[in-house]
DNA sequence: TTGCGTGCAAAGGTTTTGCATGGCA
DNA sequence: TGCCATGCAAAACCTTTGCACGCAA
């Protein structure tokens, strides 16, 4: 169970500094401009990997979407979290809610099926554009 | 508001016919293999341009999964149907459940955010699965 | 020095598109 | 006959992989 040996490199850290300031996911090109534009050289594939790897630890989960993969930390506080995306202006904002936990529940008791709300991206229409199509 | 004009070609109807006895999601690959055990030929780009008619007239939703995307039926009495995807053996169930409601009215009421369930692929651990991991 | 991590380029799979042809109405 | 639909092949796109080299420990 030991964490398996591994080096520190200078895109290691380039990629760990970026994640930890995501509050939401992100996608790998993201990741990759965001490197670039701060001055950091890391290719595509390092990239890939390096997301793998920290799937693999458990601190990014990677979650399938429309237009590709995207990755989001896991904080052990969130147990209450869940993504929205809309399907109008594709922007994804989080729900962090307790009123969430009777979903979990139903599911859990009913339907015997243990929801990961890490992995799960709920698609609807977000405020502003529901409001947007009203008017 | 019509119905853009569509021609009943032999491809479109041996694509309905697939569709029609679809009861959960299917992929773009399933669906050409079904047709070519079928004895229907049916090339691949055929197969998704019918599958996004389909879509835009109503009658199909595209959902993207981790392996790519699936589409499944959209049928006017099916609200409170969600997708449940099992992370470990990959089946997906559903689950129409009039227990899913205060999820949407708290999503709508609380977050402005208004659910759309047949893009929505939920994601965890099946009941078989969860058992199977237990022991 | 060891061997994991990296970059590049090539391969992989899925989905889209261009263009000439086919077939429904 | 008109024109949408089809098939094929090529392209586009995202992601993974092979291989030689670089670099952290």
């Amino acid at each position: 169970m030991a964490t398996p040996k591994t080096y520190l490199t200078q895109q290691h850290k380039a990629i760990l500094a970026f994640v930890s300031e995501q509050s939401s996911c992100f996608t790998a090109a993201e990741l990759s401009d965001a490197l670039r534009a701060a001055g950091e050289k890391v290719g595509l594939a390092t990239i890939y990997r390096q997301l793998e790897k920290l799937e693999k630890s458990g601190m990014l989960q990677r979650i399938a979407t429309e237009e590709g993969a995207c990755w989001q930390r896991c904080d052990q506080d969130d147990h209450d979290c869940f993504l929205l995306k809309c399907e109008q202006c594709g922007r994804i904002s989080h729900v962090d809610c307790l009123q969430l936990a009777p979903l979990y529940d139903h599911l859990s008791s009913s339907h015997h099926f243990a929801i990961n709300p890490r992995r799960t991206m709920l698609y609807g229409v977000c405020g502003s554009c529901g409001e947007a199509s009203h008017a």
